[in-house]
DNA sequence: AGGAATAATGATAGCGCTTTCCGAATATAT
DNA sequence: ATATATTCGGAAAGCGCTATCATTATTCCT
């Protein structure tokens, strides 16, 4: 067996080795249908005896692609987020295309300064999350002609290729389908919005199907906590102790209503009997505690696919349409039903959805 | 304002501007201090006014370095690794270094073509998880003079680097814990051990602890089963209706337990004075959860933090020792007690842990 | 103060590949 | 058969930076 090179074997070796010149060894690389067969063959075998890896950093430098993508993403342990990147990344790997990750910790300026990283280390696109970005990254990475798109949001504000789906209609969705169950006394439990326009359409979309319906809410019936489970119980208490008649408490995200039904179990309030609870995302706990939480699914795997195929075409150059949604899904389950007195139980019921 | 300039500034525009040769405005930018202030400063002024980011690619061209390590993962998806790979992320990024991820889905041959592709793209050094590599990937490694090491794991077999935790030893000592309760019916259920060396390594800690107390288990008391809350429900069902004798079931991951907890609730089986269940990585659900789940918990982050100082050391020729040992910590909570009728209640309790 | 040692700067040769550009070879048309 | 179009392969010019080396400016001795 042959002892290991100390020296990196490269495209001139294999052009000697098969009597070619270097240009067609890399045209039979890059273009293989451009040469002759018979000269293709000759190298190809070649190529085969040799343990040839091309050398990624000077083809960058001569053809100014990298074949790679740089994801910026909020945090990569969040559940709609390992999963979009997992899918994105497959996708991605399936086009011999790499994938490099930075994140942001929603904080829009560290994220210029991955893009500052991403861009000198060479990317040919990025894939952003949501669509609050300072205007010195957008021009940073026009300046530098990288294509760009936007994720988790159903079409961008500013005319930048988006694939996800509208957080506001989802929540307001939700929304209605709890008014039509007769609801009317809500808390809402708000993960973090600071530098996350995402969370902020969701809340919104909460809060302006409510005001819609002239349903008003007490300050201490909107709370905001850190996204973890025992947020989400500490929330369900404090908003249950301000306002005991509260039917149904909203959730914007399933980790903080997993720690709301947990809670309420706790308090021995009956969910859904007495309280209805929901959440978002869809994450596979939220099908198995019990009671099963009534969700809305993130299509977030999804979204990584789809961001994949459109980051390349993008960088392609091709055209491609301003925005992909992804539909999202209200998943009924066990942590919702009609309230037990409903307050104005005169309405006929609206049909559920 | 100034307008997007067509052509990408670089160095040598710096050194015209600054009236300095090229070199020295690369001095400045990577060893400021071999270059006399007045000088610096002017190159800096320059530097100031003009976005210059510097040609990764050139630069890793020239000096064989990209500042850039890749990580392997069987898949982002998993807490325990997107906590890890969080916190490496961060933990490069620090020192302006970036990472590439791929998955591999616990296959050693997508794992290889992994390595391929970062070695072309170019990485300085390699993370991998766990022991189990296809010879041909470290040998590939090994050529192209690229260092690696390896997480998950407590040691290596073959002298690589290594820094996590002793999985077979963490299992081993679980197990005492429950035998010192004096269970001695078990039920283990066991993730997928494909490929994945891990949790064999916890799977076998398990058994090889029951064995050594003479503790024999039925072919029906040990089932491998999916990654899923579900599969933990359906596992714990097949378990308990083959052996309703057992007292304590040993989960490989607290997916698992979760799941086993939950069915055993739908069944009517009481945990923990009916039945025991355990679970391995602490997830915070394990701590929410009802009843809260004893565990071990694994180190994520701190294990991707170590290995980005660790593998950054390696990269810069530093020696580094064999090993690093991220302590786990056996967390005991409501999931586990002494059996109602323990079958030799003869034995003095051994103390817990 | 003069020469040696030292420090700072500039000129320049690559790094390994892609990609024109151009001549040679082959195919097509007249 | 000759002229023209077409295909194919090779030579070579970079891509933008780093690093070596030669050169010049500076400091230190005696």
């Amino acid at each position: 067996m042959s002892r290991t090179p100390r020296r990196r074997v490269k495209l001139v070796d294999i052009a000697t080795q098969a009597e070619v010149s270097v240009a067609t060894v890399s045209r039979v690389l890059s273009k293989p249908e451009t040469v002759r067969p018979e000269l293709r063959e000759r190298v190809e075998r070649v190529l085969e005896k040799h343990p040839y890896v091309p050398d990624g950093a000077a083809s960058a430098l001569a053809s100014r692609k990298t074949h790679t993508v740089g994801a910026i993403v909020p945090t990569i342990g969040v559940a709609i987020f390992s999963d979009g990147i997992e899918a994105l990344q497959s996708e991605l790997q399936e086009s011999r295309c790499a994938l490099v990750i930075a994140t942001n910790h929603n904080d829009p300026s560290e994220e210029f300064d991955a893009v500052n990283v991403l861009i000198r280390r060479g990317v040919d696109g990025f894939v952003l999350v949501g669509n609050d970005h300072l205007p010195e990254t957008l021009e940073l990475m026009r300046q530098f002609d990288i294509p760009f798109i936007k994720t988790y949001v159903g079409a961008s504000d500013d005319g930048v290729p988006a694939v996800g789906f509208d957080q506001f209609d989802a929540t307001y969705e939700l929304t209605e389908y709890l008014i039509s169950l007769d609801h009317r006394d809500f808390g809402v439990i708000v993960s973090p919005t600071r530098f996350n326009d995402r969370i902020r359409a969701r809340r919104d979309g909460i809060l302006k199907c409510l005001e819609d319906r002239k349903i008003t809410l007490a300050q201490s019936q909107v709370v905001e906590v850190p996204y973890s489970i025992s947020s989400g119980r500490a929330a369900l208490r404090s908003v249950m102790n301000a306002n005991p008649r509260i039917t149904a408490v909203v959730c914007t995200t399933d980790v903080l209503a997993i720690g709301a039904v947990i809670e309420a179990k706790a308090l021995g309030i009956d969910v859904p009997s007495r309280l209805s609870v929901t959440g978002f995302d869809d994450l596979e706990m939220a099908g198995q505690i019990d009671p099963t939480i009534t969700t809305v699914k993130v299509p977030a795997e999804e979204i990584g696919r789809t961001a994949a195929g459109y980051i390349l075409r993008v960088i392609a150059g091709e055209s491609i349409p301003d925005s992909f949604r992804t539909p999202t899904e209200l998943i009924i389950r066990n942590s919702t039903a009609r309230p037990a007195n409903p307050r104005r139980p005169r309405g006929r019921p609206r049909k559920a959805k």
